[in-house]
RNA sequence: GGGCUCGUAGCUUAGCACGGUUGGAGCGCUCGGCUGAUAACCGAGAGGUCCGGAGUUCAAAUCUCCGCGGGCCCA
């Protein structure tokens, strides 16, 4: 810096931003410049703040959704970068999995597995993995231009074979430890598709249908047998009783044999003897027995318990079906004991609201079902094909498909005198969302993690993560993990990460061995593996292993694995652990049995977010996996997010067509208006904008209605309002030349005002710390806004105003411009995180650009500084109770010049306040305010009266004389102390031409303004009046000439009334005529200097 | 159908864990005022069955229960 002639330190604003712009600036700046990087780099050997990226899949755009989760990420590992912590950001993405396989047949006309494996496995998968990243490019954009700063150019990626193999690792490391297995699970499956739905497509499919309802009669077996005795059970799914295993009922409930006459006519071979039949039957259900008119003798009462342990057998209904032991899981239930079937068992989830509260039970086809047939030990029928057909096992209904078996089934039951009565029943039952056709539950093989065996372990690592919100740890996803099941691995697809069990061929051997690395699977291959193998269907299909027990080949199993496994995964396999053991420091060496130190020292994670849907979804898996593996908890600190709904509260989807994109978002209404007549020229396009409207509408873990126009006002009213405090700064600053390097004051010399901003200031920024440390967003940024506008615009600039006015060297006007100067420094790097573009750009100018003497305090970016600490010394809880008293008699104050009808520019002689001493003490320090908001010459405090506990304090207590009372107006405060003002309403003479000419100056400015003269551009002022005005004028001409910066005030003698504005050779002039009052004034000014 | 969660003015919301002045704000609306930082601000006004019902209590937006509606997860 050269010359000094005319030192401003800052870069000339201007007064209405382009936020749009000013980002694309900052990006550029942020770009060049390597901040983010460096930002990083300046902790490196600080702790961490170690943070894991919920990977995304970018085969769509990204929405406002995923856009909340990514500020909300970024909002704190910007935060806590500032805070001192080491946070390292790697992106990732998700990239397997059943949606893609979805969309991928959608565009090649596919419609069923067969078909795609027509199609080739290759090509199709090829396919997927185009697929995954066709919107990669808008996601990166998207995501760098709301400002979230994530290394994208090395991100995970779940198809990379490095991460394939870490999860080979760790499925190995499930092995090993013998909790994987194979063994059945109930699915919804579609017979036409061959094919299993995932819950999501089955959730698609519901639909209301009418299907038969039937109470069935199951003989019990008993020595003697008259009359018969039956357990009475309902279903809506006749097919399914050739399944059935066991009838259920509830413990605890009360059961009844009741006797009742047969009213069923058997048309053939029946119980021929009996007249009459005895029933068991929940008492709660007794109900059902009536309504056809039937009457009934209750014989007995005993609970479901008592059944079960009587081991109360029954006659199965059908002797069609083969009855086997085992699960398909030979560990699992040992050959030699002998099958349970055909009995009453109890179970917890036997209702009683449907039903006869006895619960027929058909493990191949019902979760529950299978469950409860599992821990019973009871034996397993399917007499069902995959086609949804009966098989050979059931003769008479052979290839029959089972939906169309009921009719044929009933009428069986009825023949065979089983059925007690039969009616239609309304529910909603899954289809199909592809094919339409009915769903079956069906027991189909499946691959296993045995995490009910880790049931305590889940809980225990659950203890050591904080939740937000809390509800979240003990109830949705507490109760979850109580009633954990074991972890459905395996997939019957295509794309996604290959099952990595081999089983010998030889049937006699049937060894299953789990490959663990990619090196292992060179080792046993029959045939020698060349170079890179891509660890993808179909060709790791065809990598053959020679069995270490017999020789024979073995062969992979077909599946591949549930893509939630894959990003559970993620803690370890981003790091391709445990095969790189480098890397994780620069110049670290390769050595034998060294750790993964990027695994190591980055797990578990401090932070992880994501939507609420995730409860079960990413948040499980992540725990499931490193529970199973490290027996702790993935990450210790999650933040679930709420959805982001739109206008009317209706969930954002594809289908509705009520999703907003956001490149909509940025590119509508940066420049001009948008036409819609809502537009505000800058009013949209900004990511600041955007932020903070998500930061602030409510709080993150809510769902929230997203609103453009919300977006809009949120800029309207808090950036514009922070925009204009600092410009209001830097063009004073320029005008005054203030130095902000030059040194400073301290804070107990300063004015009143600037000690109580600085306070306030500290105050929040303590506030917002114990706020984000919470992960409240909302209210740290409401907080912050509150400041902004309240305290630094509203009161604290528009209070101080006169003090950036002056012309001449003065200290008090230093004091304001430090304390206006540091208060915005520190708003910004507060906001840092909120709102990085703006808080960058002000920075640059007021920080960066213009601290030129000490060098120390000039960072490159406001992402690089420390996040600031409050300081608590300067806060003084008294002084801002004070101001708050002040606030509070200024509102009064001009209620009562409102009810007077007197205008707060017309001044008055006097304000007396009454109010405690206390409060007195308090407030005279700030009796100036009072003063100049009220527009009084005075301001006279008084006690209130002593031991007066009623609080009517009436004038004649102050004014002696009788009729002053008159010319005040009284106004109450604080109705409870009796803290009340008198406001002298009557001005003399001289405050009236003073308030005239008030009006005058504030005319005449008003005319500057909209001649658009700078603010130091002196002009030539003419007026015409009548003579009570002009010697107003004249009384106060020395005022008007200094608040107008007028360098001449001459009185023009005839008026002609006209208003416009002419240029002239030397100068502009611009007339206009004024009524005030009741007078009329005619004002022209004049430009000295010509633009 | 079940679990969890939310429901306060036309809209967005604070207050609710710990029951106690007259339920606060902002946007929008009406009137008035202020203003050479502000597309801003200030004062007054209109606008509330605090989703509905029942209960506990001297007292409920707040606690309990039952409904209704939205959302999520599961069936």
């Amino acid at each position: 810096m050269g010359e000094e002639m005319n030192m401003q330190y800052f870069k000339k604003e201007t007064q209405k931003i382009d936020f749009a712009l000013l980002e694309e600036e900052i990006l550029e700046l942020w770009d060049r410049e390597k901040t983010f990087e460096r930002s990083v780099e300046q902790r490196k050997g600080c702790d961490k703040f170690i943070f894991i990226e919920g990977p995304p899949t970018a085969n769509g755009l990204p929405h406002p959704g995923h856009i909340l989760t990514r500020v909300v990420k970024d909002l704190v590992l910007r935060y806590k970068t500032m805070r001192g912590f080491h946070v390292q950001r790697k992106a990732g993405w998700d990239t397997h999995g059943l949606p893609v396989e979805i969309e991928v047949e959608k565009e090649l006309g596919l419609s069923s597995k067969q078909e795609v494996e027509k199609y080739g496995i290759e090509r199709f998968n090829q396919r997927c993995k185009d697929s995954v990243f066709r919107y990669e490019k808008e996601w990166v954009n998207a995501t760098k231009r709301v400002g979230f700063w994530i290394d994208m150019d090395d991100p995970y990626i779940t198809f990379d074979n490095a991460y394939i193999e870490s999860v080979w690792w760790s499925l190995k490391e499930i092995w090993d430890k013998g909790l994987l297995y194979k063994g059945h699970k109930v699915v919804p499956f579609c017979p036409r598709c061959e094919t299993t739905l995932s819950t999501h497509e089955v959730a698609q499919g519901y639909q209301d249908v009418e299907d038969p309802s039937i109470y069935v009669k199951f003989r019990v077996k008993q020595e003697s047998s008259s009359p018969p005795l039956y357990l009475l059970a309902w279903t809506t799914t006749p097919w399914t009783l050739l399944g059935n295993i066991a009838l259920a009922v509830h413990p605890s409930q009360t059961y009844v044999k009741v006797k009742q006459k047969q009213k069923q006519k058997h048309e053939q071979k029946h119980e021929p003897d009996a007249e009459e039949e005895v029933l068991i039957i929940a008492e709660a259900r007794l109900d059902i027995l009536e309504g056809d008119g039937g009457e009934y003798e209750i014989l007995e009462r005993f609970t479901g318990k008592n059944m079960e342990d009587l081991n109360l057998k029954y006659e199965p209904l059908f002797v069609f079906a083969k009855i086997e032991g085992g699960w398909g899981e030979e560990e699992r239930v040992s050959s030699d004991v002998q099958v349970q079937v055909h009995k009453v068992i109890t179970a917890d989830f036997v209702t009683l609201e449907e039903g006869t509260g006895i619960v027929h039970i058909a493990p191949a086809f019902g979760e529950q079902d299978y469950e409860v047939s599992r821990q019973k030990k009871l034996g397993f029928s399917q007499p069902v094909g995959s086609d949804g057909r009966f098989t050979a096992e059931v003769p008479p209904l052979e290839g029959i498909f089972v939906k169309d078996a009921d009719k044929l089934i009933i009428e069986m039951l009825k023949q065979d005198g089983k059925l007690y009565k039969e009616a239609l029943h309304l529910h909603s039952y899954p289809f199909c969302w592809r094919c339409d056709s009915p769903l079956l539950y069906y027991a189909r093989e499946s691959w296993f993690i045995a995490m009910e065996t880790l049931r305590d372990n889940l809980l225990a690592n659950n203890e050591k993560i904080n939740w937000y919100p809390a509800h979240l740890k003990y109830g949705r996803f507490g109760d979850f993990l109580r009633n954990i099941k074991d972890w459905a691995l395996s997939r019957e697809r295509f794309w996604g990460t290959p099952l990595n069990i081999w089983i010998c061929q030889n049937t006699g051997c049937g060894q299953r061995y789990c490959v663990g690395s990619v090196a292992e699977l060179r080792e046993m291959a029959k045939t020698t593996l060349y170079r890179e193998i891509d660890l993808h269907r179909p060709y790791i299909d065809d990598v053959v292993l020679t069995c270490n027990e017999c020789g024979d080949d073995m062969h992979r199993v077909e599946d591949v694995i549930d893509c939630w496994y894959d990003s559970g995964s993620a803690p370890f396999a981003q790091w391709h652990y445990p095969f790189e053991v480098e890397i994780a420091e620069e110049g670290m060496r390769k050595e034998e049995g060294k750790e993964n130190l990027k695994f190591t020292e980055n797990f578990p994670a401090h932070f992880i977010t994501e939507a609420i849907d995730q409860t079960r979804g990413w948040f499980y898996s992540l725990l499931g996996v490193s529970t199973a593996i490290f027996d702790a908890p993935a990450y210790l600190n999650v933040l679930s997010l709420g959805h982001i709904l739109d206008e009317k509260g209706v969930k954002m989807s594809k289908s509705k067509g009520n999703v907003v994109e956001m490149n909509e978002l940025f590119e509508t209404g940066t420049r001009t208006g948008t036409g819609t007549g809502t537009g505000t020229g800058t009013g949209t396009g900004s990511a600041d904008a955007l932020r903070w409207y998500l930061f602030t509408a409510s709080p993150v873990t809510e769902d929230i209605r997203f609103s453009v126009e919300a977006i809009r006002e949120k800029q309207k009213k808090f950036l514009n309002t922070l925009w204009n405090s600092y410009f209001f700064f830097v063009t004073y600053a320029n005008i005054d030349e203030f130095n902000p390097g030059k040194n400073g004051i301290p804070v107990e010399q300063r004015n009143v005002i600037d000690r109580w901003l600085i306070s306030r200031l500290n105050r929040l920024n303590r506030d917002v710390i114990d706020a984000l440390e919470r992960f409240e967003i909302h209210v740290a940024a409401r907080k912050i806004e509150e400041f902004v506008i309240n305290d630094l615009s509203n009161w604290y600039i528009r209070r101080s105003r006169r003090r950036f006015w002056i012309t001449e060297e003065n200290f008090d006007k230093d004091c304001a411009y430090l304390t206006l100067y540091e208060a915005i420094v520190s708003v910004c790097k507060l906001l840092a995180p909120f709102l990085p573009f703006v808080s960058e750009h002000i920075y640059q100018n007021l920080v960066r650009g213009a601290i030129v003497i000490d060098s120390e305090d000039r960072l490159e970016s406001v992402h690089l500084c420390d996040y600031p600490s409050p300081d608590e010394s300067v806060i003084e809880l008294e002084l801002e109770e004070s101001m708050e008293l002040i606030s509070k008699l200024v509102e009064a104050g001009r209620r009562m010049r409102s009810d007077a009808g007197i205008k707060i520019r017309q001044p008055l002689k006097e304000v007396i306040v009454i109010c405690s001493k206390e409060k007195r003490e308090r407030a005279e320090s700030l009796a100036e305010i009072l003063k100049e908001e009220l527009n009084v010459r005075e301001v006279r405090f008084d006690d209130l009266p002593v031991g007066r506990e009623d609080v009517e304090v009436t004038l004649a207590d102050l004014v002696a004389d009788e009729g002053a009372r008159s010319n005040y107006k009284r106004a109450m405060v604080d109705v409870n102390d009796g803290t009340c003002l008198f406001l002298d309403c009557c001005p003399g003479k001289n405050l009236i031409e003073e308030g005239l000419v008030r009006d005058i100056v504030r005319r005449t400015q008003g005319m500057r303004k909209e001649l658009d003269l700078e603010y130091t551009e002196k002009i030539e002022l003419v007026y015409a009046c009548d003579e009570e005005v002009k010697e107003a004028i004249e009384n106060f001409s020395d005022y008007i000439c200094t608040e107008t910066l007028a360098v001449c005030i001459d009185e023009k003698k005839e008026r002609d009334d006209r208003d416009e504005v002419e240029d002239k050779e030397d100068g502009q002039i611009y007339w206009k005529t004024w009524k005030i009052g009741k007078k009329v004034i005619y004002i022209a000014i004049k430009r000295t200097e010509k633009k």
